[in-house]
DNA sequence: TCGAATT
């Protein structure tokens, strides 16, 4: 748990023209010059930015004879990348050389070379999921290597946990045939010495978030930003206001901390560095992430929090999970919020059970 | 009634 902030690596792992993302290639009026020393791709821009804001970011290293941000074809949103064809080649390494790495707003974009534009290089990209923690990128491209040429390569982790894998990475094959095959040969397997299978499958468009989730993710981090060390007293107080005021109803269960942590047979999911994982139930089919914030905000450190959902109808699934970083003020989370009424619901929480150790 | 992860 504890994934909101994310820092990734990703190592360059061709040789010659450097990856890229998908390959609208040069953009208009090309024709058939060699683009190959002048045309760069962009990835991993901010969402927010602009046409205007890339022209003017790129165009300032020397004349670009086109560029482009790709859009989602039907939302027109921004799906995180581009191309900048310039005219003189110098100034395309000059990019690469100023501009690659460059910090902007949560994102580090990276600027390299575009591949020609093919067919058979689009949608090659793997998103894996299930992986076992201990396992690095090497080995994650060692895994994969033998269905074909690996242009990128990428393990997601965890930044607050200093950089412990989150088990979810992605692979971009040169060929779409390629990736094919590695789903047909990996999906679902276990890799040597792991008892859980991946899952391997083609990735999502980049920077392809719903409004619900960029809006969480903005929540997120004001509510980490001004979660303080207040008194127990306090946030007692706090969380009387908050919820008098958003739902009409209080009430503190009786249940003792002690009496919570006498439950017999029943494993917790640890501290394991990440904090502690607490189990909501009951929750309503529009329950968002908002509501967990504001039920276990004043209570302390909140470092996750998410609502389980519907993959098709996107409505909760009548339970989610949140992480609180010190067993305390967890606990007291819960002795508070077990058997509380939210609206017409009564809430069941407790620390998250771990079906992997139970005795 | 105890998850899923999207650069």
């Amino acid at each position: 748990m504890v994934t909101q902030i994310i820092s990734t690596m990703e190592t360059q792992v061709s040789n010659g023209p450097a990856a890229n993302c998908l390959s609208n290639g040069p953009v208009m009026g090309s024709s058939s010059t060699d683009d190959s020393k002048t045309n760069l791709i962009v990835n991993y821009l901010p969402q927010s930015m602009t046409q205007e804001e890339f022209k003017s970011l790129f165009g300032s290293i020397g004349d670009i004879e086109s560029c482009k941000l790709v859009r989602d074809k039907i939302t027109g949103q921004s799906l995180g990348y581009g191309f900048v064809n310039y005219v003189d080649p110098n100034d395309a390494d000059k990019a690469i050389n100023t501009l690659n790495g460059l910090k902007l707003q949560t994102k580090t974009i990276k600027v390299s070379y575009a591949r020609p534009s093919s067919a058979s290089i689009r949608d090659a990209n793997l998103y894996v999921s299930g992986l076992p923690k201990a396992m690095s990128q090497k080995e994650m491209e060692q895994l994969f290597s033998q269905y074909g040429r690996i242009i990128t390569s990428r393990i997601l982790v965890d930044q607050v946990t200093a950089g412990i894998s989150r088990g979810v990475g992605f692979i971009r094959f040169d060929k779409r045939n390629e990736a094919e095959e590695a789903i047909k040969g990996l999906n679902g397997q276990k890799p040597l010495g792991s008892a859980e299978p991946i899952t391997v499958k083609f990735a999502n468009n980049p920077s392809q978030k719903t409004g619900q989730a960029l809006l969480t993710q903005l929540y997120q981090t004001a509510a980490r930003r001004y979660t303080g060390p207040l008194h127990h007293q306090t946030q007692r107080f706090r969380l009387d206001n908050l919820l008098n005021a958003s739902y009409g109803v209080k009430r503190f269960s009786p249940i003792t901390i002690d009496s919570m942590s006498s439950l017999a047979g029943v494993s917790l999911t640890g501290p394991s560095g990440a904090g502690w994982c607490i189990f909501v139930y009951n929750l309503s089919p529009e329950a968002d992430e908002s509501v967990l914030w504001q039920l276990f905000g004043p209570f302390g450190a909140v470092t996750n929090v998410k609502v389980i959902r519907d993959f098709t109808t996107n409505k909760c699934k009548g339970f989610g999970f949140v992480t609180m970083t010190n067993y305390d003020e967890a606990a007291m989370a819960i002795a508070s919020l077990n058997g509380y009424r939210l609206g017409d619901r009564v809430l069941q929480v407790s620390f998250k059970t771990s079906k992997q150790h139970k005795a």
